[in-house]
RNA sequence: GUGGCUAUAGCUCAGUUGGUUAGAGCGCCAGAUUGUGGAUCUGGAGGUCGCGGGUUCGAGCCCCGUUAGCCACCCCA
């Protein structure tokens, strides 16, 4: 008699059951069309890679949240933490081949090895695109138009980008006579939603340095109110003499003003000069997604432009420009607002097996809806047509399809739509048509 | 990584100051005179109370450890 093994997963780490991952299928469906749609082509690299290579990239923390272990043959290997540490790899190790601008999208699972909370685990997926080989403009224009489409996409109305530039930033710093405490200074800022002014001051303070009148300068800069063209006008006016910091604002400006001519509604995109990410590659244009009936879970989609993405693996400059959309986050999200459906099933039409010598005409009709594009499932036992209907109603069917010896007889199927319990006697011939009818309307 | 809260059926929970065979709702399975589901009614299955140790005559309830979830910090998708 052997014990029998706790089934159990790894802290952090997640199974996905039919309802769960029907919903990641068509996110991932959705963000793939959107990317290819802007002509981003797809890659993929390895989750593992040479600890070398991913160690030191995101600061110390990120470090600490590496799976990393010595592997068979004693190789100092890690699973990677993010998509774009393995980009600059790639794009370091791919150069030659890829031309520029290079524009490409990949999704992938990632790994940290950080406390789990909700919408925080340590196995999750990111859905990452960039553009690299360019510093214009218009491709941190094209960035923000892809984040609007996918949250479009995906479904989303009520949402608003929020974007800053760094070299804004860092203009205003230099001002102030903070240019060495840029990260720190930053970091704090980046808190302000969260902690307040007063705790903004506080960690400015005591944990960077700077002196109090500094911290309040900062935080008046950072907290200019109004439409995005009056806090760019204030902050072209503060900026004088900044030759970085006019870039920026000059940046931003066209930015706010072609998303607009592009099609993107003018409340989706915010500027919001306390935005500063965390990570400290970014250097330039800095976005940052927020669902406004849910600002709490974080940002869903954030990116920003790097001058240099690959800088410790090559000599070559590759200057780019992306953004990634958490997967989990966003699931988490949506499964809090009730957006999830809960369908269980990814076919249409549920084929009910009436009379069990009957099934070459079940599997036969099966085929022929198929091939039109229309998934089937046909149902294996002949059980009672009450409890086929139970199940096609649960796993969330559209349409059951019954036929008996009076069907056959007639050369016709009885086609009921679940959802507005409506039946039809259809003839064979019109069978896929009427389907497709019904299947048309709405969802 | 630091600090805190929680852990009882598939899910959401109840379980009185430790006291005999641990409950409910929902869900699941099966029926309600054998060709139609989401309603109602009837019946049924399902828990060694996360796991391991300890205290006690006796532990779902107290103590310690462990695993997992959640919350705050940290950081971030």
């Amino acid at each position: 008699m052997s014990e029998l093994i706790t089934p159990q997963t790894l802290k952090g780490f997640r199974d996905y059951l039919p309802t769960a991952m029907l919903v990641r299928e068509k996110l991932t469906d959705i963000a793939r069309q959107v990317y290819r749609s802007y002509g981003f082509s797809p890659i993929d690299t390895p989750a593992l890679e040479y600890a070398n290579i991913l160690l030191g990239k995101g600061g110390d923390e990120s470090d600490k949240q590496l799976f990393r272990f010595i592997d068979s043959g004693e190789r100092d290997v890690a699973l990677r933490f993010d998509l774009t540490v393995p980009f600059a790899r790639f794009a370091a190790e791919h150069s030659a081949e890829l031309g520029v601008p290079f524009k490409r999208y990949h999704l992938g699972l990632v790994w940290r090895g950080e406390k789990p909370q909700k919408g925080r685990y340590r196995e999750f997926m990111q859905c990452d695109f960039d553009t690299i080989g360019t510093t214009s403009n218009a491709a941190d224009i094209e960035t923000l138009l892809v984040i609007h489409d996918l949250l479009v996409k995906i479904g989303f109305e009520r949402f608003t980008i929020r974007v800053n530039n760094r070299l804004v930033l860092n203009g205003l710093l230099d001002k102030l006579g903070l240019t060495g405490q840029t990260a720190g200074v930053l970091r704090a800022l980046d808190k302000l939603a969260k902690i307040g002014r007063d705790g903004v001051i506080g960690e400015m303070t005591e944990k960077v340095g700077t002196t109090a009148e500094q911290a309040a300068s900062v935080l008046d800069l950072a907290g200019l109110k109004g439409s995005n063209t009056e806090i760019l006008d204030r902050l072209e006016s503060l900026l004088v003499g900044s030759e970085i910091g006019l870039l920026g604002v000059s940046r931003l400006r066209e930015l706010c003003q072609v998303a607009v001519t592009a099609g993107v509604p003018e409340e989706r995109v915010q500027l919001d000069v306390s935005i500063a990410r965390g990570l400290d590659y970014y250097t330039g244009t800095i976005y940052e997604t927020f669902l406004t009936d849910l600002p709490g879970i974080g940002s869903v989609c954030s990116g920003g432009r790097y001058d240099n993405l690959a800088a410790l693996f090559t000599k070559e400059k590759l200057p780019g420009v992306g953004a990634s959309l958490g997967l989990d986050r966003l699931l988490a999200a949506m499964e809090e607002l009730g957006l999830v459906a809960q369908t269980s099933t990814p076919a249409q039409v549920l084929v009910v097996c009436f009379d069990g010598d009957r099934i070459g005409d079940y599997c036969r009709i099966g085929r022929v809806l198929r091939q039109s594009g229309i998934s089937t499932e046909v149902f294996p036992d002949a059980k009672k047509v009450g409890q086929q209907f139970k199940y096609a109603d649960r796993k969330g069917f559209r349409i059951a399809l019954v036929a008996g010896s009076n069907e056959f007889a007639k050369g016709v199927w009885q086609v009921k739509d679940l959802k507005s319990t409506q039946q039809a006697e259809v003839p064979e011939a019109d069978l896929v048509s009427h389907i497709q009818g019904i299947l048309a309307q709405s969802i």
